[in-house]
RNA sequence: CGGGGUAUAGCGCAGUCUGGUAGCGCACUCGCUUUGGGAGCGAGUGGUCGUAAGUUCGAAUCUUACUACCCCGACCA
């Protein structure tokens, strides 16, 4: 893609509605912009980013044998009523009413609408286990929007439903989707840890949070050093705990010490068990022949949340610095007097197409600006490999590489091999 | 909803106390010169000062009401 042809108006100083770094990043690097409080256009560069990392959790999600279904925003009150939720919920859940004056709500999660449609399609346990998901828009009105795309209203999630015959089925499908998640997380490339945490208003037995570690998280988690305990400290404080105390005492699992740090919940696993079914007659036939009530497990990814929680985790003072896996590009080629000098243009133009044809997602930077401008724009938007094409080239032939961590490297430019090297 | 704050050009700000008809930097447009760390010179564009009402000869400035947005708390992916 040309740099010229796309809408990325980056800003050199932040606007001042932003408080946190990735918010003002975002809004810097022209990925996002306010429509209304908690409510956000994403610009070409921020969709990119967006897209990248849905695709990490649906490859994910359907590795893990989970079928992607897509489900309607706007939900009838009659479901809701099912489960009680229409008078349980507060104001989060936004109601209105269509011309036939029927009501209706933004969906700001599908227990009730997956629900329905397993009940009506689903007769017998040989159908079971069965994971539908879907990456979708949620509307939740919260009290108070913040912090940009971190807790805005409108947001993006991946939301995953399980159905099992039994207690024990519906464990293996939660491990699944806990080792899922993992994969997700480290595939991405960000620092977490999960997290035992309350099950809160959705209900059920168990669950656990995965939480991006980051200084801006809204969380406390208490975690192990040497091992994998971690918990919210919400819950120790509905138990007593003086959560100051904790820090440096042993763990509880013997391994290790505590230490409080602050994360930011990226997911959340539930074992709802028979909560929902119950209440909306989900069930099966089971192998003896007898109507056999469903267990349930919900499972969401904030996928919106994702994106500011990788900047809020990778940045400094020049920008963002993407993981590789979820960059709006792989490369910047950045063409110094693409404008005026063919040899330049020529170049940058080859190697562009010689970049793209390897599979990389490459952008070029033909605009008519000097590289002060160019390179400050990279590394705000945080690009991991910049490929210099300018005064070197002209006189020697020779590109400058440049990782967004600073490494640079000469490489002629008829070596695609060492090239091509730079980016394993 | 309770507490605190902000609102002047696309972004960052000054002007408000002490009323006299709006300014700076960046961005943007045109021209020429530039092109390896956000270029220079020259000439320009852009604002019913959040909205409404009031006081006054006169309101960005004083008064009142409202709205939007941000921050702290309860909610959550």
């Amino acid at each position: 893609m040309l740099f010229s042809k796309l809408l990325i108006p980056t800003l050199k100083e932040a606007p001042q509605e932003a408080e946190i770094v990735s918010h003002k990043l975002m809004l810097r690097a022209g990925m996002i912009r306010k429509v209304a409080s908690g409510v956000y256009t994403w610009l070409p560069l921020g969709l990119k980013v967006l897209r990248k990392v849905e695709g990490e959790v649906r490859t994910a999600m359907n590795n893990a044998g989970a079928q992607e279904v897509l489900m309607p925003m706007v939900q009838p009150k009659e479901l809701w009523n099912e489960t009680n939720r229409w008078e349980k919920m507060g104001k989060e859940l936004l109601r209105f009413r269509d011309r036939h004056d029927r009501d209706f709500c933004l969906g700001p999660t599908h227990e009730e609408v997956i629900t329905d449609l397993i009940r009506n399609n689903v007769r017998s346990y040989k159908e079971l286990p069965i994971n539908a998901y879907q990456i979708q828009t949620k509307f939740r009105d919260e009290i108070r929007p913040r912090y940009g795309v971190m807790r805005s209203r409108e947001f993006i999630m991946k939301d995953a439903y399980s159905f099992s015959v039994n207690e024990k089925c519906l464990d293996e499908s939660y491990i699944n989707m806990r080792n899922a998640y993992k994969q997700i997380l480290q595939n991405i490339g960000l620092d977490f840890k999960i997290v035992k945490a309350d099950s809160g208003a959705i209900g059920g037995d168990a669950s656990e949070e995965f939480h991006v570690l980051a200084e801006n998280g809204e969380d406390t988690i208490a975690i192990s050093t040497n091992s994998e305990f971690a918990i919210n400290t919400e819950l120790l404080l509905e138990e007593g705990e003086d959560i100051k105390s904790l820090e440096g005492k042993d763990s509880p699992d013997g391994k290790g010490i505590m230490q409080i740090k602050k994360g930011i919940e990226v997911g959340h696993i539930f074992k709802l068990g028979q909560v929902y079914s119950n209440d909306m007659n989900a069930s099966v036939q089971s192998q003896e022949g007898r109507s056999s009530t469903l267990y349930m497990g919900c499972y969401g990814i904030g996928v919106s949340r994702i994106v500011a929680a990788a900047i809020e985790q990778n940045n400094d003072e020049k920008g963002i610095v993407w993981p590789v896996s979820i960059a709006p590009f792989d490369v910047n080629i950045i063409a110094i007097g693409f404008d005026k000098n063919e040899k330049v243009a020529n170049a940058a133009t080859d190697l562009y197409e010689k970049l793209s044809n390897q599979g990389y997602d490459v952008i070029l930077d033909d605009r008519k600006a000097g590289f002060g401008a160019k390179i400050k724009d990279s590394e705000l938007i945080g690009i991991p490999m910049n490929i210099i094409i300018g005064k070197l080239y002209v006189e020697k032939n020779e590109i400058e590489m440049r990782t967004r961590d600073g490494q640079i490297s000469l490489v002629q430019i008829d070596d695609l091999e060492v090239i091509f090297n730079h980016f394993k």
